[in-house]
DNA sequence: GTATTATATTTGACTGGTCAATGGATAGTG
DNA sequence: CACTATCCATTGACCAGTCAAATATAATAC
């Protein structure tokens, strides 16, 4: 019993060491954050996007979508502009500029991904997800 | 293929994500962070350990062990002296106050952590560990 | 139509991590 | 013995996330 408690107090524990291993490695590797990258992989997909669901997207909070937001506009990869309609929105979307470096960034980010999990079977990468999600909505409700 | 590549992309962002939500929410559970926990945790098994391979057992850097270590110290549940024979070294124990606190600790972590895992074999908890130690070591060269 | 309430974004204060540079102590080598 | 290496801990500057408070706009209820 308690053998086995220890076992899944590790796995938090391994779980917040290997995220703090990745996200500087990832950065190092692409020349981008793991979070904008995400942002920007996001907007690929879309052509415009709220600021507030693209935030619901990406599980970060929204000051820090904010500040990354207003960075990746300065540095003319993404395009703010406010919903004409309802003056508190925010539309976000990629400008030309972004379009074209996402594309690169996917390139230096594949090789990582693929690095990382390059002894893995397709079944461990969902079962993996699998776990993810479902540990996700098992501690939704705190 | 490229359908793959995304699949093992979200991996990363999952894993970032779930990261992101479970910090704050262990925190607000326990009552304390997760990395000291973690230190306490190690402590807990030794009597006096160096503050360095303290360090690399958390997986953490150096400089943020620092910080941790010192605030723990001035709350009173560590203690930290320096190696007579090597005054470079920094010794580091659990003091009495700590060693009762960690108890209590320990229990809501308990409780947080099974409330995460309540659905998962046993199996699945170490096969999620296996893949993370894997993914640990093919980035170790990063 | 005004008052209240709700929503979207922003800002500020705080925490926790990284890296790079520093200081002090030891070890190794000529 | 001096000189250089190295090692350990610390510090400062920075980035990314959280929460809580502020702001501005919209929607709803009398």
């Amino acid at each position: 019993m308690s053998c086995s408690f220890s076992k899944q107090e590790q796995i938090l524990q391994q779980f917040k060491g290997l995220t703090n291993q990745i996200s500087p490695k990832f950065e190092r590797c692409t020349g981008i954050s793991a979070s904008r990258y995400e942002l920007l992989s996001q907007l690929y997909n879309t052509e415009e996007i709220n600021q507030s669901t693209l935030q619901k997207a990406v599980n970060i909070d929204g000051a820090a979508i904010t500040r990354h937001l207003k960075q990746l506009e300065t540095s003319g990869m993404v395009a703010r502009r406010r919903n004409p309609n309802d003056n508190r929105v925010i539309f976000v979307s990629l400008t030309e500029e972004g379009r074209q470096r996402i594309v690169e960034y996917r390139k230096e980010n594949m090789g990582f991904v693929k690095q990382m999990l390059h002894d893995f079977t397709h079944e461990e990468v969902d079962a993996l997800s699998d776990m993810m999600e479902r540990m996700q909505t098992n501690i939704s409700e705190y």
